[in-house]
DNA sequence: GCATAATGTGAACATTGTTCATATTCTTCC
DNA sequence: GGAAGAATATGAACAATGTTCACATTATGC
């Protein structure tokens, strides 16, 4: 072995930032320990002394997926009073996350994958961003992580809808252009009035 | 090789019967080609002539979650006037199926591991089972595959937020007990109250 | 009855996740 | 400075997987 075969930087962080480029442009199927390796130019025992194995790569991933979705919850939500207005602002940042990193967001509801409650960090990086949501629904400081969701109901509610809404869009079950976005627009616009005026609307026996 | 090594009866079918079972019991990491074959007592390499590969395995098992689906949905539609309490009814069927089959529930939507649109007889399938609620929505006959979903908006949102709220419980999101009838049904009136009567109604202005 | 299609077998291959013994480098303390 | 020990790297090995192949057996149709 000769001395520049070894790698000083840090390799947790490229390990990680390998991840997702593999995963944003090939998928989640084409995420395998050794590919992520390969891609740092390391063998693939080394990942082992920084992930336990690699479903924990994989969870680091999706926490920061997470992240980024708090980080934008933040922007539209705080300070904003409860208005229509800041519902529909969120959804349509919400569905622009999704259509931007389809493989992305699966991986980060793929709960069978990453086991979300298994690793300490990604739950904990979930409970965040739908916290922001609960304290912006029942006022700041709301959020207790040991309740259950069902303690709130609009904030369980709102992420319910965006959620399977942005699964029906990056899996094509809506025909659209995922890269415009007036498509995302007009779809998470759609959707919300919905949400938000009452689906009785669209019944006859109200 | 003997005679009574080979096996006459329908491989196919049992080799869809033990794949649901697996899945059932054990989820989608223990579901693999080999692990089916050996259930049904059959060469790895005998499941190629009924299959095309693994993925159209897991193909036919989600297709035929589609239609436990579909046949639920037309029990709930079928004949009934356009009223909130059919809309309620049908989401208390759709989330105790999902409680009851939480691994055939994800399989159906990984759409990266079992390719919706490339299978033809899944994505009819899962065509059918949406088409059930456009036709209670906007009237029988209306749904065209061809068209895309939001042309039936009021279909298109009541399946998103059923749809996101069966991932939530199955993931363990919300607390609660899913083999308890009561514990789902509150948690899809909970939600269906917020979305048929209008999340405004949480909000300050409205 | 026989050609042929359908269906089965086992061996082989590349790839994967993971573990292990071992080698190199980094850090820390004297 | 230099030695001890913790971090971190390596390559070899293992079992398991999806898939293909040459070939054997059974079923079907003329």
């Amino acid at each position: 072995m000769s001395r520049k075969d070894y790698h000083k930087g840090n390799v947790r962080e490229g390990l990680i930032e390998a991840a997702e480029r593999v995963l944003h442009d090939e998928g989640l199927v084409a995420l395998s320990l050794r590919r992520v390796a390969r891609e740092v130019g390391v063998a693939p025992s080394a990942v082992y002394n920084h992930f336990k194995n690699r479903e924990a790569l994989l969870a680091a991933v999706a926490a920061d997926g997470y992240r980024q979705i708090a980080e934008l919850e933040l922007a539209a939500y705080s300070g904003q009073s409860k208005s229509a207005a800041v519902v529909r602002g969120v959804a349509r940042d919400y569905l622009h996350f999704a259509a931007a990193n389809p493989n992305l967001y699966r991986l980060m509801f793929s709960h069978d994958v990453v086991g979300y409650r298994s690793d300490p960090e990604l739950g904990q990086a979930g409970d965040r961003s739908f916290g922001i949501s609960v304290d912006w629904w029942y006022g700041s400081g709301s959020y207790d992580p040991g309740q259950t969701a069902l303690e709130y109901p609009y904030a369980m509610s709102v992420w319910a809808i965006l959620h399977g809404l942005a699964l029906q869009m990056i899996d094509g079950l809506v025909t659209m252009d995922l890269s415009k976005r007036e498509s995302v627009d007009k779809l998470a616009d759609t959707v919300m009035d919905i949400f938000l005026e009452g689906a009785s609307l669209g019944l006859v026996d109200k």
